[in-house]
DNA sequence: CCCTGATTCGC
DNA sequence: GCGAATCAGG
């Protein structure tokens, strides 16, 4: 494989949407993350914009190396919630069913019509305030990623509604084991205490 | 161990 | 220019 036009175009666009070079490599294909973080220096193009987060901007111009950030990193809310059960099989949950029981339901699936997308996530409102806003700081910087890109260890939370385009999963890496990342554990997994002092 | 990007250096 | 190997780190 080589570095055509198309190819860079590929890189360029992903690597400022802040994707992984590991994503990219695979998205792109017959390269590795490594070709694609040597293609992204030679480039010139490292310092990904920041396109959501210009919270820190350093007008330094030279002196201090630039210390890149680690893409990922989840807020980590800590509900003090020990899993109740790693859930062997690997189902998404509807935000209805986590609200519902900590254990899967049998998945209903509400039949929407296509067309008016509902809003994106239903009523989370007896999810603790803090976890809930830690999911929805990690949805604004989830992965997107499609069904086909999910993997052992990508959050598989749903996010969206699966009857529009609107859908796809968090992909955020997952904790060990555990089919979410960190923060969606945190609104996944709660215990029956918890959920029962919080309803209304 | 999983992952991330950064750098080096033979090709 | 390319990218595997390696390094440094979360």
């Amino acid at each position: 494989m080589s570095w055509t036009d198309e190819r860079v175009e590929t890189l360029k666009k992903m690597w400022s949407e802040g994707q992984s070079a590991s994503q990219i490599a695979k998205e792109l294909g017959g390269v590795t993350r490594n070709a694609v973080i040597g293609k992204v220096h030679r480039l010139g193009l490292s310092n990904r914009a920041a396109a959501t987060t210009p919270e820190k901007e350093e007008p330094v111009a030279k002196a201090a190396p630039p210390k890149r950030e680690e893409a990922s990193a989840a807020p980590a809310p800590k509900p003090a919630a020990p899993a109740p059960r790693p859930a062997a099989a690997v189902v998404n949950p509807t935000m209805a069913q986590v609200v519902n029981n900590v254990t899967p339901l049998p998945l209903r699936k509400s039949i929407v019509p296509a067309g008016q997308p509902l809003p994106p996530q239903p009523s989370a409102n007896e999810i603790s305030p803090e976890a809930l806003a830690s999911v929805r700081e990690v949805e604004k910087g989830a992965k997107k990623i499609s069904l086909m890109e999910l993997t052992e260890r990508t959050c598989k939370w749903p996010i969206g509604d699966p009857a529009t385009e609107e859908f796809w999963f968090c992909g955020l890496p997952s904790t060990a084991g555990k089919p979410y990342c960190e923060a969606h554990v945190g609104v996944a997994f709660q215990p029956m205490s918890a959920r029962r002092d919080r309803r209304r």
